[in-house]
DNA sequence: TTGTAGGCGTTATCAA
DNA sequence: TTGATAACGCCTACAA
């Protein structure tokens, strides 16, 4: 009784309690972990004694060792994670993606992996049972420890792994029904504003070299849609200005823009591969008093929330739902195939940013 | 060499690792977390029959288990997880939290804890090196099942416990400024919406016993704001419809409103203890062909950016850096005193959604 | 219904 | 520079 001081005593452990019970580990262990095999009489003794001690329960850590469970999975952005919760795209998608945890109680663990960082240490020391990736660049060390580690591992829209499963959209088809409704109005002048394509903190016009060699597949698979369906009609893909922002932000499209008016003053339509460059690019045409659609025609890509309200003409892809169908996958119990593809439909959405050119 | 079948050899450890290489588990260990403690032509030998043979790194729970140091902070909210990617407020929480989570490289567990169950082991079995409560009622089982957890804990907004660090506003201060505005302007019959007082799904008229056994702080410190600022001017609180919803939500909001005008049709304004039902009485108001301000005058709290936008009548607290407080908070190094207070800075807004009351 | 005992994979300590 | 030993706290056959 006297001989542990309450002050220093060290936690008490299952094994502690035991002892001070009198009864075997095992037991300490059932109370807890299987209730029917005890006495009710028994256990409520130890539960008892557990509160006297300040015994917490038993150690989620040692338990995971044991029963090789984590109860949580693992989330990797390619920014940091408070960026996230900028990006009404990737707040959508951890809302599917959380929906799917929450029926399964499971956690969702967001890592800290910083994309100008090579320390990969935070995604080799997760605890957690499977990775999902959301739109990482293939070459991103990061992503190169998830899938080292021996847990399922689905990937969101890029890079397309062999092994590992995917969900993602046809983003050249998707960005085609763009590039088509604009030269179905008469636009052949059209300016491109594109999202990182590498690793580097890089801005300004990008070469066809750069458009084909981009890290980011998503951005690429949209510029090489674009250059198809431009090329099929006879558009040179090569006195297109395409003009690429590192960072995501309306502030950077509309930099974007102005930047793309200086390489072609010309242009009577700007296409945009994300909403948000889209709402910056009117926000610059807009300072720079020309209408659109009258003078310049803007197209989107994401249909995110304040897009649709601003009626862009932009494409519209199941965020949400490509959340879920992550989870569901990686958290689905009979997980035995790896390198399945979910594909999910866009719709293309004309808005009231787009119009005939000037003539 | 050849015992071992590649087929159904198990996983590789950092023993099996030594073993294969006559060396010991110590080297093997040090060869990944101090490789200056090694020479490089070893470390390099390890780091190769590691490839060969597939070893993924030291395995994350062990070293947990040995370390005592999960590298992750858990994120208790009042609801599903899921919840939050949809609430404005919440998302700005979770932006400033994990500004502190990347500076300080430690992941975000957010925890599967459904206000509606009893289940409180997602809580008591998370890996976690401490716990962010966000907002929870004080009988809630979750929130016991994490302050008993030997870690330390940052209770943010609600409730305030002896023992924890807590981080919150004046909220009654905060309203009171909102009524006295009101007030001030002339107005007498005013109906008010609150968010739920309790963790029973119930909506409708609110008793004064309901008000103050309120299990949710916040809500509860809002309504005795208002009540104070009423009374001091004259105003019966008795009188004062007070409508509860438990959901948070626009349109419950709007359902909301139209329950307290059908208790008294003759208000002239509507305070409402969040800018989300702020904006769903509006919505409802202008379905029911009242103009705002004209007919009624409407008031929120919290200063999301819808509300911002459409320039309601509100008080801004500042969510982001309430966030950032509560992580760092909890992830500063010297955190020796707990029961550590901070209060933040709130401003009344007056937008263009009150005036004075029709005559 | 309860107990025994081995091991999950790692790192800290200290010695060589 | 490298190694031996001892935990870390728990779960779970298996046995009684």
């Amino acid at each position: 009784m006297m001989d542990r001081p309450p002050r220093t005593r060290p936690p008490a452990t299952l094994a502690s309690l035991a002892a001070e019970l009198g009864i075997s580990r095992t037991t300490v262990s059932n109370a807890y972990n299987r209730p029917d095999q005890l006495s009710p009489q028994l256990r409520s003794r130890v539960m008892e004694a557990a509160r006297l001690m300040g015994y917490p329960g038993p150690d989620p850590v040692a338990r995971s060792l044991r029963t090789r469970k984590a109860g949580a999975i693992g989330l990797l952005l390619t920014e940091q994670v408070s960026y996230a919760f900028r990006d009404p795209g990737a707040v959508a998608f951890l809302e599917g993606l959380t929906l799917e945890c929450d029926l399964a109680r499971v956690g969702l663990l967001l890592v800290p992996a910083r994309p100008d960082s090579e320390d990969v240490l935070a995604v080799s020391s997760a605890a957690v049972d499977g990775f999902v990736v959301y739109s990482m660049p293939d070459d991103d060390p990061h992503l190169a420890a998830a899938l080292a580690r021996p847990v399922p591992a689905v990937i969101c829209d890029q890079p397309s792994i062999p092994g590992a499963d995917l969900v993602g959209i046809d983003d050249a088809a998707a960005i085609r029904g763009v590039a088509d409704h604009l030269l179905g109005l008469g636009h052949r002048r059209i300016g491109v504003i594109c999202m990182r394509l590498g690793r580097a903190n890089l801005d300004g016009p990008v070469s066809i070299e750069r458009q084909n060699a981009a890290h980011y597949h998503v951005q690429r698979n949209r510029l090489m849609g674009l250059r198809e369906a431009f090329t099929a009609a006879g558009v040179a893909w090569d006195r297109v200005p395409v003009v690429e922002r590192f960072e995501h932000s309306v502030d950077a499209g509309a930099s974007a823009a102005a930047e793309v008016l200086a390489l072609d003053p010309g242009i009577t339509a700007l296409v945009a591969t994300t909403d948000v460059f889209a709402l910056g690019a009117i926000n610059e045409l807009t300072r720079r008093r020309q209408r659109v659609p009258e003078d310049v025609s803007v197209t989107g890509f994401d249909g995110i929330r304040p897009a649709i309200d601003a009626q862009l003409t932009t494409v519209v892809q199941p965020v949400v739902e490509k959340g879920r169908q992550a989870g569901r996958l990686l958290l689905s119990p009979g997980r035995r195939t790896a390198g399945r593809r979910v594909m999910l439909e866009t719709t293309f959405l004309a808005g009231k940013t787009t119009a005939h050119p000037k003539v």
